[in-house]
DNA sequence: ACTAATATTCTATATTTCTGCAAATATAGA
DNA sequence: TCTATATTTGCAGAAATATAGAATATTAGT
């Protein structure tokens, strides 16, 4: 059994995190790369944001946990935080899907289910 | 095969217009109604947000196109467009699952299986 | 210690967002 | 049409956010 966050709050602060193309692009370049994660000359360079902007955008996800941090020498590496997205997602699929019948599951997991690992 | 939105842009509105407590909870609130929805003075009343205020977050809502409404009389009724959330969660879950393997799907989607419809 | 490379912090500006009062609009009933 | 109810719109101030140039900090190599 897992803690459970229930804090609407935070959930409002991370969507709001994600809530600008500039961020839900870091974002998705970082799942993208994920486990390794980004050094954020190699963001930056992918997304053509000045550094102080990525700096500040990346801070903001950071403060959300949306993202966490690792220095390697004067680099920065940057990687997507999971656990914090699987809340979300799990957040999300129990309002839509669980709690209420508003969604079936069968339209956001596509069935591949051949005894899927 | 459903027409394919891709627009991360719209995806970051949306999360945008979820990302405060107060639209978060009048999703949170729609969902729980559905699919009859709520009328504004029923979410007033739930919610106790200031009419004026409340109004402006549902034309948010609305503008991003979660909620959806229809007059009935002198009221309006507010339900959430569970397409569009539909359309949320696939992208999620796309990004985080599917086109990387970050989360593992089972983490998000409880197995109930037993030939689950 | 000096230099180069990487990234953050400082500072400033522009823009957007949130909030709620007051006024306006919309609908229905008498 | 007058009245009551429901909700939105207009307006405005305060607060938060986004953006980015310039200065600073951190680390490593020589």
């Amino acid at each position: 059994m897992q803690k459970a966050p229930e804090r609407i709050a935070t959930y409002a602060d991370r969507f709001s995190a994600m809530g600008t193309e500039a961020r839900l692009r870091i974002m998705q370049l970082l799942l993208s790369a994920h486990p390794e994660g980004m050094v954020v000359g190699e963001i930056q360079e992918e997304l053509e944001i000045p550094n102080s902007t990525l700096s500040h955008h990346l801070d903001k996800l950071r403060n959300e946990d949306l993202v966490q941090v690792n220095r390697e020498g004067t680099f920065l590496r940057y990687t997507a935080n999971t656990e914090a997205l699987q809340e979300v997602l799990q957040f999300l699929y129990a309002e839509c899907c669980t709690r209420n019948k508003a969604l079936k599951p069968r339209d956001i997991v596509q069935i591949t289910d051949r005894r899927t690992q």
